[in-house]
DNA sequence: TGTACTTCCTGTAGTAGATATAGGTTCAAG
DNA sequence: CTTGAACCTATATCTACTACAGGAAGTACA
């Protein structure tokens, strides 16, 4: 027996009303039944849904890959290899970008290193900037 | 003697003729002079400052970062410690980005891994953006 | 000088992925 | 039965650009 409010859905997802709503507008969230007077009422699904979607998001998936994730989940048939497709292809983009930043790291920590601080009209940080070289 | 064409000044930096019109109108980019007829003319003024964005934007530099370094570069006296402060926070959001990345690298691997590929009904993947457990 | 062709101009609109506001309606508790 | 919180729709705003449309300016060549 569900039967959530937006505002009970959104404490219990930590997801705004408005993205709620956003949501079902582009499609993301099935639309729910209504009261009477026209207010949405949620069931346990839409929970399960809406905690799924907040979770991919965090783990970097992109709204592209949720919606893929999502369309996958309902089908059992569909499951695993599919999903685990996404999954692997977000993995490597995640190596990627976590070598990426490493050579930024790399790259900022020399200069600022190089950095003496103080009043000097030549400054590593803005030279790095210009030049692109640390 | 510099009077570059918006199209070459896009050419010689990599950036967009729109993004060079939109940098001016917010204000990143002085306005540059004008034809009689009313194209621009860009200097090497010009030039410097939008590799200097480009460079920043693409070593992961917020926008209001860029703008505030561009502001810094301008009078030599602010110079060093204040870029330097710029430098050392963006250092910091790197590292901590790779942190965040490296957690999220081993869960999916881990899941990833636990998942046997084909059809079966529960999949790991599903499973752990469902319960947050890899 | 004429004509053709490229480049540039302004202004507006669109994009994703939300978030915020305005003005009005419904629900639930006392 | 009133009051106040929660909800409704519709529209606007945001960031950081990108993409037109329709017209004017610059340039190359005969």
């Amino acid at each position: 027996m569900g039967g959530l409010s937006i505002g009970e859905l959104a404490r219990r997802t930590g997801v705004h009303i408005e993205t709620i709503r956003y949501f079902e507008k582009i499609g993301m969230l099935d639309a729910p039944d209504r009261t009477p007077g026209g207010h949405r009422v949620f069931d346990d699904g839409h929970l399960r849904t809406l905690k799924f979607i907040k979770r991919a998001r965090e783990l970097g998936f992109a709204p592209t890959e949720v919606r893929t994730l999502l369309d996958l989940d309902g089908p059992a048939e569909a499951c695993c290899d599919e999903v685990r497709a996404v999954a692997v292809h977000h993995l490597e983009e995640v190596r990627r970008k976590i070598d990426d930043l490493t050579r930024l790291e790399r790259h900022l920590a020399a200069t600022v290193e190089r950095c003496s601080g103080g009043h000097v009209p030549d400054c590593a940080v803005i030279d790095m900037l210009e030049t692109g070289r640390p």
